[in-house]
DNA sequence: AGCCTTGCCGAAACCGGTTTCGGCGTTGAG
DNA sequence: CTCAACGCCGAAACCGGTTTCGGCAAGGCT
């Protein structure tokens, strides 16, 4: 046996504070090529088990750990998921990315991966980022959340041939896994569950169109109605607004109309907050004269009052499944076979219920309580 | 020249979709040694202008981007920030989250670094992911928030040399870099305030002790009490508060106490939030009967009813300068010149007033208040 | 003119792993 | 008994960069 061991401890450079294993100095300690160890740690069949176990022993008890870039540069492997955030967003995303976060990074550190996170301040910029993260093979694949209906992200990397999971569904998806939730059923629920109360007027605020999430839940809202028997009136939907100002904006839109809606189904949280304070300015008591049901679960909807009634999801659990998908996807090599859904759940608060009068008589009152300036309007 | 670019290119391996301009593709392009042209790119005094603009031009040009790990397995160096977030925290820290980290990896990412994010399950996990991150060399230096007053993860750093940068100061600081908040202003602040409005018995709801910042707050309160001329009541002063409901709690048992406190400092919002309640359930008027003032600036203090008084933390600002701050630490390797102060900001809202009665008063008040059962307790 | 700098670059070692290739010894079949 | 097949491992190439070292040419000095 060479004394290669001495030579590589203290002998190389003056300058490593911390001696570090390296794979050599396991190989040293057995009187093994470093080859056969990496290949021994790695499972490659032309190793007996004998040495494997020698190996793994021997390497754990000198608390050798690979170095994750001298990997990555042979492999292309980083045992790392990208994640790369637009910060311009909405609000909307504020809540979200928490729990998500934690959900990601969670699942990633049960299977010793690392979670890479970068933010762009635009959308082009998020592909610049994106291609960064490929060039520099900072990233073995990317969780995209809030896909579009065509979303430019997910062509960059098949491009790229750069495995990748959608939250989210696609207008084409093929080759791509994804997980999504059920929005589109927790809207035509929250529908019926309205006409359940009595609702025959019902309005649907939904949020940007550009998003894939956006054309469900509407298709959710069609849905919902049609089961209910009830007639959709296109001055009753709305599109666009992803922040509490926008949803309020939207509902004194609809309760200044003509024949106002008894009953609001908001594609997101912040909306219909912005939707309560809006209402509640108007002088009406929510929850009685008019009814707001939301989407998302933010905490924010059990502090307002009156409580938002909602759809919430569980968004740690979705950041958790993504991760675990697209690790599962990088190892397999199989997106397609990794498709999932999961339902929101419905919260009910105090923000819905039977409504207090009819849409004739509502119009009555909420022109009442308006002053004389916003009359004019 | 050589014909080395078409060996490069298409000859070598089969697998590689996406040619990826290496280094080596740009010194042929140049008709130079790819030695030359990485000292080119990394400003070594021994290049000549001409060439360095030369291998400038080409190199962006070619669109060349570094691979990441293999500069890192020479350099040690991956441009990544470590952040390893402990779960099993309480709620306290969900908030702070979202903005922390929208500044952090957005200095980041302006300096084309990433931000590597890991969870761990406990404490010791804590440190058990911060040593693979360090072993697997995937970030160059981390980010240590919520510094206790002797903090673990400094010992760890410290011993294995690798740059850090303390959210919050610690007892020991030598070589330390850091950027905190002024805590004990903002409370000591908050006590003037309110004994600025008539108010003698003011309380201090604190957070955990083990926290440098607990500390620091408390201090705060003594010398506001100091300046304020007003005597420390020992019973006056509780500790350990840093969720909702263990905020709710002590305000209970400071509001059933023989002689109640006419207001209340927090040392954390989500503990304040849970005051509001607990007052609002002693049938309390909050604002008038009792005074509360909070710290963090969480959003849910605007929506509480009524809203929080508190003082507000700039979380995004204060991650992005951490991460500038820790950048500049790793490029210079002078870290004791790098600590900034920031001062939290006072916003004004309906929790806090004169107080409407003496705290015998008050005292009688809640007594009245409590059903049978709670008189019992 | 001769010599010593100095500026600038090529060549090669190096970093710590992974992967390929070939060879040795053992085994089994012919 | 011979030869092919196989199991197992060593040696070396390789990945894409960085860093060291040495040498050539131009210029300054005596």
């Amino acid at each position: 046996m060479p004394t290669a061991t001495a030579t590589c401890r203290g002998g190389r450079k003056g300058r490593h504070r911390h001696p570090r294993t390296t794979i050599q100095d396991v190989a040293d300690a057995l009187g093994l090529a470093k080859g056969t160890v990496s290949r021994a740690l790695n499972d490659y069949p032309d190793i007996s088990e004998r040495t494997r176990l020698k190996v793994a022993r021997k390497a754990a008890q000198l608390g050798y750990r690979p170095l994750a870039p001298a990997q990555a540069i042979r492999t292309g492997r980083t045992r790392s998921i990208g994640l790369v955030l637009s910060i311009d967003a909405d609000d909307a995303q504020k809540p979200f990315l928490t729990d998500f976060l934690d959900g990601v990074s969670r699942a990633a550190s049960a299977e010793h991966w690392t979670l890479t996170v970068a933010t762009a301040a635009s959308e082009s910029d998020v592909l610049d980022t994106i291609l960064r993260l490929i060039d520099e093979r900072k990233a073995d694949g990317f969780i995209l959340p809030r896909t579009r209906v065509r979303d430019p992200r997910v062509d960059l990397c098949r491009r790229h041939a750069v495995p990748f999971v959608l939250y989210g569904r696609v207008a084409d998806d093929r080759g791509c896994a994804w997980y999504d939730i059920r929005g589109e059923a927790a809207i035509r629920d929250a529908v019926l569950r309205l006409a359940g109360f009595g609702h025959r007027r019902i309005a649907f605020v939904n949020g940007g169109s550009q998003y894939a999430c956006s054309r469900l839940r509407h298709e959710g809202f069609l849905a919902g109605m049609a089961k209910a028997g009830l007639p959709v009136q296109a001055e009753l939907v709305l599109e666009g607004a992803m922040t509490r100002e926008a949803g309020a904006q939207a509902t004194r839109a609809l309760l200044r109309s003509g024949l106002p809606p008894t009953a609001i189904v908001y594609a997101l949280d912040a909306a219909a907050i912005g939707g309560i304070g809006a209402a509640a300015g108007l002088g009406l008591s929510v929850g009685r004269d008019i009814s707001i049901i939301g989407y998302d679960g933010i905490p924010e909807g059990a502090l307002v009052s009156p409580a938002l009634t909602t759809f919430g999801v569980d968004t740690c659990a979705a950041g958790k499944r993504l991760a675990e998908i697209l690790i599962e996807s990088i190892r397999s090599g199989r997106p397609e076979e990794l498709r999932e859904l999961s339902d929101a759940r419905l919260v009910v608060r105090q923000s819905d219920g039977p409504p207090s009068m009819a849409p004739a008589r509502l119009a009555e009152t909420i022109h009442k309580n308006l002053t004389t300036e916003e009359k004019d309007e």
